[in-house]
RNA sequence: GGAGAGAUGGUCGAGUUGGUUUAAGGCACCGGUCUUGAAAACCGGCGUAGGUGUGAGCCUACCGUGAGUUCGAAUCUCACUCUCUCCGCCA
């Protein structure tokens, strides 16, 4: 959420980020229902400041044993014409709130402006990819072979965009969880969370997912009850509602979640293997910063998320997002993409994003610099720090032999009684 | 799921026959006086948000959330949420 005073003072930078994002929003509109609002609010502000002065009176005279009929006749007028406004006041409160709640986070200047994915910037490319001398098979054929990994049965028990792990393919995927919280927690410093795999509206709201996109989230039956599309939207609302020490910032949480997205509008892509889930593992890493140091806090947090690619001997590639495809509550977001074989191309495996005071806002997430100072809100941040699944899948298809095979990277062998091929 | 108790500013906590409570008071914290320094004592300050004004300031709202009664609600009514205690069920 933006500020509302920001807006006020200097609409023409909400102008160009909206058009710049390829987005629509009636901003003149908009200013208008806020001045019609200030209108009302002094109009209303001063008859209840009339209605206090004055209903003092009433016990006063009552004690003094004059007659208050006419003061009580002329009060009730008062009242009518009050509600009457107030009611008008909040209509128009609620219209401004939710059109707020549509308005997307303004892109940071040197985000390069663009209309899709084609126009992103890489910034850096780290390992090479590899040259097979066979015929490499996709991952999907090699975890069938290797019967690891069984979307069959899944679809049987569940539906299409699930997935049974088996065998050495559910202890693949495990040793990449432990791996990666035990990379974040012990070198770079986060402290893990497991959080709750469901939330509630508000906290939805809070991170940026509703209200405009609940066509992509599950909602449970019977309850307000939200399945988590990432790990982010529980590690960013812990704080919700809350003003923070600014001696524990930064604050910093890995967190493992399952993943659930609806995937709405995707169908027909990647309908095949583990790149396109409608449950998915992931490791998150969540920031909460100083405004003046969260884009030193992303590049160390997109640092931190690049060590795991490394770590494994996966190629990628660092790419930022240009404004037609940053996220709608990101200010500035990096992208990882890891080379995937069976697509020959890089792939996003991670999102690394500052969200400034976007999310801060709408969750009331604050801190004070010093005791009589006034409270500000923080910058949250987060990123992949990966997307398991399609981590297995890359670890499947780069590590692959001509005999079907699959070497385990050094790294991992520890998480997996020391086994160093999945056969 | 059943029964009961509760929710007031950073924290503790008063206020519930509706009207000088204008949310008292304590603690914590900040500034000052005193002191070699500190403590104590004393004096002053100290919630959030919105609006308005060049400005000191002024005004409005907020006592878990949302409706309602009333000229007037922390206080009365209704619904809901959450917390605690006990019982039941359960991994």
């Amino acid at each position: 959420m933006l500020d509302i005073r920001a807006i006020r003072n200097n609409p023409e930078i909400l102008k160009e980020a909206i058009e710049k994002r390829n987005s629509k929003f009636d901003v003149e509109g908009f200013l208008k229902l806020d001045e019609k609002r200030r209108e009302l609010l002094v109009v209303v502000e001063q008859m209840k400041g009339k209605q206090n002065a004055d209903s003092k009176l009433i016990p006063q005279y009552k004690k003094e044993g004059k007659d208050v009929s006419a003061l009580m006749n002329e009060m009730k007028e008062l009242s009518d014409k009050i509600k009457e406004i107030d009611s008008q006041v909040k209509d128009i409160d609620n219209e401004i709130e939710s059109e707020l709640l549509t308005i997307p986070n303004i892109p940071n200047a040197a985000v390069p402006v663009g209309m899709s994915d084609a126009d992103n910037l890489e910034i850096r490319k780290w390992g090479e990819p590899r040259k097979f001398d066979f015929e490499p098979k996709p991952h999907w054929d090699i975890g069938e072979d290797l019967d690891i990994i069984d979307p069959t049965t899944a679809a049987k028990v569940t539906g299409t965009r699930f997935t049974f792990y088996k065998g050495l393919g559910a202890r693949l995927e495990r040793a990449l969880v432990n791996f990666m919280l035990d990379l974040h927690t012990t070198k770079h410093g986060y402290t893990e969370v497991f959080p709750p795999f469901m939330v509630h509206r508000n906290s939805m709201q809070g991170t940026g997912q509703l209200p405009k996109f609940e066509e992509d989230a599950f909602k449970v039956a019977n309850t307000e009850y939200f399945l988590i599309p990432t790990a982010e939207v529980p590690v960013t609302n812990m704080y919700r509602e809350q003003i923070l020490d600014v001696k524990n910032l930064p604050i910093k949480h890995a967190a493992y979640s399952a993943c659930f997205r609806a995937e709405a509008g995707a169908a027909g892509r990647d309908t095949r293997g583990l790149i396109r889930q409608h449950q998915f593992n992931k490791v998150e890493l969540v920031k909460f910063t100083l405004p003046e140091d969260s884009y030193n806090e992303l590049e160390k947090l997109t640092n931190d998320a690049e060590e795991v690619l490394q770590l494994l001997g996966l190629p990628y590639r660092v790419v930022r997002l240009c404004t037609g495809d940053l996220g709608f509550s990101s200010a500035t977001t990096y992208d990882l993409e890891v080379w995937m074989p069976s697509y020959n191309r890089y792939v996003e495996i991670s999102s690394c994003s500052n969200f400034e005071s976007f999310q801060a806002r709408r969750a009331g997430i604050r801190f004070r610099r010093g005791l009589n100072e006034k409270p500000e809100f923080v910058h949250t941040l987060n990123g992949s720090g990966v997307a398991i699944g399609r981590t297995t899948a890359c670890i499947l298809e780069t590590y692959q032999q001509p005999d079907g095979t699959v070497v385990i990277p050094e790294i991992l062998r520890k998480y997996m009684n020391d086994l160093d091929v999945i056969k």
